[in-house]
DNA sequence: ATGGCGATTTGATCAATATCAAATCCCTCT
DNA sequence: AGAGGGATTTGATATTGATCAAATCGCCAT
């Protein structure tokens, strides 16, 4: 990437996220150092290309703000979302011991800075050092359970129980009312949910009598556990 | 499971589905022994649960013979495939480092036999063995990238386009004419499509305009390439 | 606070697929 | 070879969500 912004420094909010995140929690701090030195972080702007689907993988990475969308494009150039990125996640890490070449294509959905393991020196730690081995599977595992859970959402709901879904898993408590703030655009939630823009809008309105009030970004939930068992959580 | 038969001695068949599958290819003998001292062989008959959702997970498996068919129920009862598990397919690794419970129901298909790996042992030996620790790795990615293909496969192509892209791969040749079997029921195939029977049945007599011959279980194709290039994959 | 513009919503319509019911097929067992 | 019964197909209809167009909203920079 020509435009990226390269360093080794990292401020205090992306060093706290890069500890934090689910790779690398919990690992020592001589391995820690160990996998830094297979790391730089750089930042993009808006809408740039992390990978591009068939280029060959040298890199796997860490979100540490902003957001990554993952999708694949068919012939015709309709794109279907895989998985939005947050701060924390990881992607590619499946091509370390696999193909080589992205399965899919990455953009920054905003302003981003990214964490970018050298894919080579990392195969090299793993193959030493069991610690970074169990924390690669148990990374690449979280990540198929998330897709799994992915394909059953899309399979066993319908658009406003999705987002029914969506918003209960975003409340911090498990009952009484909620209020919370969607972390981008609509257009992303939509197509993380597999549906089109205006199938999201239709979807929260349908939501309306089951108590949920969306204004911009702000979602306002009447009762989470009402919503959690409301029709629109259970037809179908 | 109280009524699974269980030996330690392999058929031939078994051990060579056991020893070419992705999990275990390429692992060196030592290691394959290792390996082996935390397997045991099952054989289930037609419709027995190898595992349930929420179940504690203590064993991950590898389809020696027969099918497994991996779903998720919802409150209502109805089912979503998540994958069916052919033979040499491992499911469950995922486990390894991360949830010790099932995620989901695994049923056999048909009469099935399992190589049946404890998940404490081989946790134990991946942390001593990197070379395990790759074979899990490898494992658990090609299962990822499977599930992204079937999310995309999902949100990008219609019926008739997923049941022929599903032909197409299953043809051995490239072009021109082609005679396949499904290797199980139709019921099976449509649920790893994620469409309800009749619509897999809609699906293939639609395709009968780009060449496609269904009797029974036995497909003919016209030809394969045309198959690949007609409006039935590319539509949408 | 205000203007402007991209993002979102709303409306109308259409295409795809689920669902339920009935007819037919095909595999297996005798 | 024939019967029986589950699997599959076909038909009719209902739902869901996509698509295209137009109206409106809300965010951001003045």
């Amino acid at each position: 990437m020509a435009d990226m912004n390269s360093n080794l420094k990292l401020n205090n909010r992306d060093r706290a996220v890069l500890l934090k995140a689910p790779f690398l929690a919990g690992l020592s701090q001589e391995i820690l150092v160990r996998l830094m030195s297979a790391m730089t972080v750089s930042t993009l702007p808006a809408r740039k290309f992390v990978a591009r689907e068939g280029e060959p993988a040298d890199a796997f990475y860490c979100v540490l703000s902003g957001y990554v969308r993952l999708f694949r494009l068919s012939r015709e150039g309709r794109e279907a979302d895989i998985m939005v990125c947050a701060p924390g996640d990881t992607f590619a890490q499946c091509l370390l011991f696999g193909e080589n070449a992205y399965r899919y294509n990455a953009l920054t959905a905003e302003p981003t800075t990214l964490a970018r393991f050298d894919m080579q020196a990392v195969r090299e730690l793993a193959q030493q050092e069991p610690e970074i081995a169990k924390a690669v599977i148990a990374s690449i595992s979280r990540n198929l359970q998330d897709t799994i859970d992915c394909i059953t959402n899309d399979r066993l709901f319908t658009a406003p129980q999705r987002v029914a879904n969506y918003i209960v898993s975003r409340c911090p408590a498990e009952v009484g009312p909620a209020s919370i703030r969607l972390p981008f655009q609509k257009n992303l939630l939509a197509g993380m949910l597999g549906l089109a823009p205006e199938a999201l809008s239709r979807a929260f309105s349908s939501l309306r009598k089951a108590g949920v009030t969306v204004r911009g970004r702000i979602i306002q939930v009447g009762d989470v556990q009402a919503l959690r068992e409301s029709d629109a959580s259970r037809t179908r």
